[in-house]
DNA sequence: TTGTTTTTGATTGAATTTGATTGTTTTTGA
DNA sequence: TCAAAAACAATCAAATTCAATCAAAAACAA
């Protein structure tokens, strides 16, 4: 892999997510440890990113507070956190859905070395999944240009002729009576006929998104497990009655 | 090969993947690792690109830019004009299928400013469509590694729900006898029903493709417009019999 | 055709990039 | 606080890529 093409993919992946780990930025070059650090290097010598301990985080974040940018990068390395957690639950052999999002995009390194077949709606996460090399199919539909995910009836249609041995959604709002909700109808409708094409469900979201609601309803708390990083006392008392919940061990 | 030809697929690579090896273009070109340095050598003193360890990259990575830099290639190319010609044919209003490939590829700019709905089973070509605000819809299927195509029975599903005004695919092979072929029977069959669901049919070929066969056939002469750009007098006579070729004018 | 010019591909040693290893520093968690 | 673990910078040898050179091949002109 050529150095631009390298430096590309960091920034890109920054832009992504705030912070990138150089573990991560080795899986996904495959290049070694000392590569990444020289990229790094140089990437910060051209104000592109600031290094970090373990990897870079973004330069200019926008003039809000620090608190503020410090939340985002944590709940960024708490994503992946859960991303890689939900990534271990794959077994070789099994036929996996992903949808589109951030969060599941964070899954893909993490099933590198896995026998896996992937079906999906996220169009960014072809490239990656193609990188790894994991037999890939895309559910077809109208690309919706913000999100770049596939929606409407072509996506229904298309995703109703696959069955999935589990399937991994990030979600907006996760509430005791609303349930799962998201904003966009669309994206909740194919989410809905994923989840019940999967034997399971696996919703991957992080402490900000528990007592929230959003738009659409995308399923009840009890269609799914939850898989999360951290949630206070009483928010776990409250949920782990309604809810099948896994915690990620930190 | 001669070297306005080396160049032009030199240029063409950059502008889909924004950075190549000098490996692939030795063998893409099947010319030597000299002749590929003296190319690159030359077209960044042409500012065409910006050559880099191993290979060139983009001069600038914005997609705004990279139209620029795709509009200094355009002149050159014969098969930039046969895309451009192309898509002038679109109208507002058409619904239009675009097959995988390089040369559909390059008409993807030229369409910017229509009022057209696209389908596609390219996923290269997605970025550059939504980039250009055309709304935009994919087949579902399986995803070809290396074409970035997408294939197989989830593709022919997806697809047959669909009808178009106008399609336009590249193809491999123009004969005589044979018809229209191309190498992979996959995306041959995806070509087929792309074909019978369109009104009206394009093939983009330049004169290379003329007296060629491949594996799968994919149509009879008589299915298809062709759109080309040279023809030498004894292939134009045997061909205007059996086809309908359209020449873009030099 | 013949002689000239241009382009090509192979070869060489130099320059660059890479990944592994070293010992040091920082972070982590008890 | 301390010790183990992780991440770090510095260094070096191996691998890759590079520019320069030259002879053969091809294209060209007379």
């Amino acid at each position: 892999m050529l150095t631009p093409e390298r430096h590309r993919k960091i920034i890109e992946r920054l832009g992504e997510k705030q912070v990138v780990t150089i573990q991560e930025l080795v899986e996904a070059t495959s290049s070694s440890e000392s590569t990444i650090r020289r990229d790094l290097s140089q990437l910060q010598k051209e104000k592109k990113l600031k290094r970090v301990h373990g990897g870079a985080s973004l330069l200019h974040q926008k003039s809000e507070e620090l608190s503020v940018v410090e939340k985002s990068a944590r709940n960024s390395s708490e994503k992946e956190k859960i991303a890689h957690f939900a990534a271990n639950i794959v077994n070789d052999g099994d036929c996996i859905y992903i949808d589109a999002g951030t969060t599941t995009h964070l899954m893909i390194p993490h099933l590198k070395d896995k026998e896996i077949t992937v079906v999906t709606n996220g169009i960014s996460h072809l490239d990656a999944l193609i990188d790894h090399q994991i037999t890939t199919y895309v559910v077809g539909g109208l690309v919706k240009p913000k999100t770049k995910a596939l929606v409407g009836s072509g996506a229904l249609n298309s995703l109703s002729s696959y069955r999935f041995d589990k399937c991994f959604m990030g979600i907006n709002g996760i509430h005791l009576d609303a349930g799962f909700t998201t904003p966009d109808p669309e994206e909740a409708a194919v989410k809905r006929l994923a989840i019940s094409l999967s034997q399971e469900v696996f919703i991957l979201a992080d402490y900000s998104k528990f007592n929230e609601a959003s738009f659409s309803k995308v399923a009840d708390l009890n269609e799914a497990v939850i898989i999360t990083n951290e949630l206070d006392e009483d928010a776990a008392y409250d949920f782990e009655d309604k809810t099948n919940i896994r915690v990620v061990t930190p």
